[in-house]
DNA sequence: CTGAAAGCGCTTACAG
DNA sequence: CTGAAAGCGCTTACAG
C-alpha cells in the first residue's frame, strides 16, 4: 500500500472500496518506524519553545497538529531552558537527538542565530515564528509587528492621548526592536515627542511590567496611556495601577500585544494586537511537510506577513 | 551498541572512554526507528488533552518532556475536540494511528470512559491527570480535590467569612463533584448553612464564572466571599465584580482553584489552590516509560496523591 | 564470550 | 504492468 498505489486510477472503485473496507475491518495500520526506516523520514516534527506565554504555544501547538494530522505526521514538543546562552555546539548537543524532518522554531529561538546555525550544521529543516527584519535568508511567518505597533499607537493618539508611555520587549527579541520602531513612527508622524521618562525596557515578562510601570509613575508627571509591548507586562502595569489606586482607565489607558488568555481575563479588559497564531503555525508545519523541492526559493521572499488586528476593548479610554 | 553493553563492566574504563569519544566525535545518533522497528516500540509517548487551560497543560508538558529526554522518548501532543462527545468507536478512530508506548491523559479525558476502553482496546497504557474516586481500577495521578477544597473553604471561614457562595465547574469533571463536596463537608463542619441563592452551575470556563457571578449578583442579598471552583470561574467573577462597581476583597473576597497564571495575573491576585502539575506530568511519564511489569498491581492502590497548598493573595480580605 | 545472521514492516529499484 | 527481492539500521537469538 504504497503512497502512489494508494491513488491508482485503473482499480476499479469497487475494488478499491473492498480492500479499504477490509483495512478497515482488519484495523490495519501502517508501522510509522518500519516505513520511517524505509523512506529514511521520521514523519514526526517537533515544535521548540522557550519562555513563551503559555496561550501562544498552546495556538501554535493547536495549528501545527492540525497540519501534521492531515499529512499523517505527528508533533513533538521540545521545551528549551537557558536557550540565550546557547553557543552553537550546545545547541547541537540539544538538537543532535531529535529524531525529526523539521523543527518549528518560536520567538525568541527564532531570531537566535547559535541555534539557527545548529540546525543547519545538523541539516535540520526549520520554520520561523516570530518577527523579520526582512534582511534574513530563511523564511519567518509573522505579522508585521512595525505596523501592527504604529496601528495601535494610532488609535491611542485619535483617542486623544499625547502623553503616552512605552514599555519594551526582551532586548533579544527582534519584535522588541520593531515594535518600539513602529510606535516611534506613529508619535513623530503626529508631530509627538517621546518622553524618555515614560519609556522603559521590559523583558516581556509580566513582573518586568511592574517593574517598569514602578518606574514610569515614580516621575514627575505621568502619562494618560501607557502602551505596553505584549499583554503580559501590559497586566503588570495594570497590577501596580490597581496597587497604587490608579483607575483603568479612567486615570490611565493602556493598550498591550499578542491578545492572549490574559487581555481577555483582565479588568478592565485589555486593548491588543492580535496575531494569527494558530494559522501561523498550521503555516509552519505545512512548510516543513512540504517536500523541500516543492518550495521554490521565492517562496522565501514572496511570504506576505500575516494580517494583525486591532482589538479594542475596554482598557483604552478616549480622553 | 545495545544496552546491555553499554554498561558492560568487562570493558576497561580507558576503553570505554575511547568508544565514547569516537562516537561524539562522529556525532554518532541511534536510528530511533530502526531501533522502534527491532524491539517494536517507538520511544514515543503522546499527551492528550481537551479544552484545558494552557497553563496548566504546558506544565504537564513541561515535567512529562523532563523524565522523557531522561530516558531517550520524545513526547507528542495530541489536542482533542468534542471528546466529550464521542462514543468508544470514535475514540478507536482517533487513537488507532498513534505510534506510542503510552500516553497521559488529562481531565476532563481521565474521566471519559469511552476514551478510557478505547485505550484498553488498543491495548495503549495509559496514565490519568486528574481527580479519582478512589474507586477507579487504574491509575490517577492528582492531589486529593476534596481535601483541598475543605482547605480553602476553612480559610475563608477563619478569615471570619459565613455568607460563602460556590461556583461549581463542569459536570462531566469527577473533580468539580469532589471539589464541591468538601466546600459542603467544611461548611457542615462549621455549622454554616449553604444558600442555594449563592451555589452556582459552572464549566471552569472564564465565561462560565460571569455567567455564574451574574446570577449570584442578582440575588437580594449577596455573599461577603465566593469559592470558584478553579481560577478561570474566579476570574470571570472578578470582571463581573469590577464591571459591576463590586470591590474585591474590600466587598467581596474570592478563591480559586489550580494556581494557573491567571491567579497571578489578575489584581488583586487570586488566592487559590496549587497543585504540583510537572511533577505530576513527570510521574505520569514516569510510570508510562518504565516496563509494565515493573509496576505491580499494589502501586494502583498504593499511590498517594500529590500534595496540594492553599497560598493566600490579596483577593480574600478577613472581615 | 564473540561474531555473523535473521528479522522487525515497510518502500523501492529491478527482474520477469 | 506485476511480483519477488533487497535494503533501511537496529536488536536479539543463536551458532561457533
Amino acid at each position: 500500500m504504497t503512497s502512489q498505489n494508494w491513488r491508482e486510477p485503473n482499480v476499479a472503485e469497487k475494488t478499491r472500496e473492498r480492500v479499504l473496507e477490509a483495512a478497515r475491518e482488519l484495523r490495519y495500520t501502517p508501522n510509522l518506524a518500519a516505513r520511517g526506516l524505509a523512506t529514511s523520514k521520521s514523519y514526526l516534527l517537533a515544535l521548540l519553545y522557550d519562555n513563551a506565554t503559555p496561550s501562544y504555544v498552546l495556538k501554535v501547538q493547536q495549528g501545527a497538529t492540525l497540519s501534521c494530522q492531515n499529512a499523517g505526521y505527528h508533533l513533538i514538543v521540545h521545551p528549551m531552558r537557558g536557550s540565550m546562552q546557547m553557543n552553537e555546539d550546545d545547541a547541537v548537543r540539544a538538537f543532535e537527538r531529535l529524531p525529526v524532518d523539521g523543527v518549528i522554531l518560536t520567538s525568541p529561538l527564532s531570531d537566535n542565530p547559535a541555534i539557527l546555525s545548529a540546525l543547519t550544521k545538523l541539516n535540520i529543516r526549520f520554520a520561523c515564528l516570530g518577527a523579520s527584519l526582512g534582511q534574513t535568508h530563511h523564511k519567518v511567518i509573522g505579522i508585521d509587528n512595525h505596523n501592527a505597533a504604529k496601528d495601535m499607537t494610532e488609535f491611542l493618539i485619535k483617542s486623544g492621548h499625547k502623553d503616552i508611555g512605552f514599555i519594551k520587549g526582551h532586548p533579544n527579541h527582534l519584535s522588541s526592536q520593531l515594535r518600539f520602531e513602529g510606535f516611534k513612527a506613529a508619535m513623530a508622524a503626529s508631530g509627538l515627542r517621546l518622553n524618555n521618562d515614560w519609556i522603559a525596557q521590559g523583558d516581556y515578562s509580566f513582573t518586568s511590567g511592574e517593574v517598569a510601570a514602578r518606574g514610569i509613575f515614580s516621575r514627575a508627571q505621568r502619562p494618560t496611556a501607557i502602551f505596553a509591548s505584549n499583554d503580559d507586562m501590559a497586566a503588570g502595569v495594570m497590577a501596580i495601577a490597581g496597587h497604587m489606586g490608579i483607575s483603568v482607565p479612567d486615570d490611565l489607558s493602556i493598550g498591550g500585544f499578542d491578545d492572549t488568555l490574559t487581555a481577555k481575563i483582565l479588568w478592565p479588559r485589555l486593548s491588543t494586537i492580535r496575531q494569527p497564531v494558530k494559522e501561523m503555525g498550521v503555516l509552519a508545519a505545512d512548510l516543513l511537510i512540504a517536500p523541500p523541492k516543492a518550495q521554490g526559493l521565492g517562496a522565501d521572499t514572496m511570504r506576505e506577513p500575516h494580517a494583525h488586528h486591532l482589538v479594542i476593548r475596554e482598557s483604552i479610554k478616549a480622553l
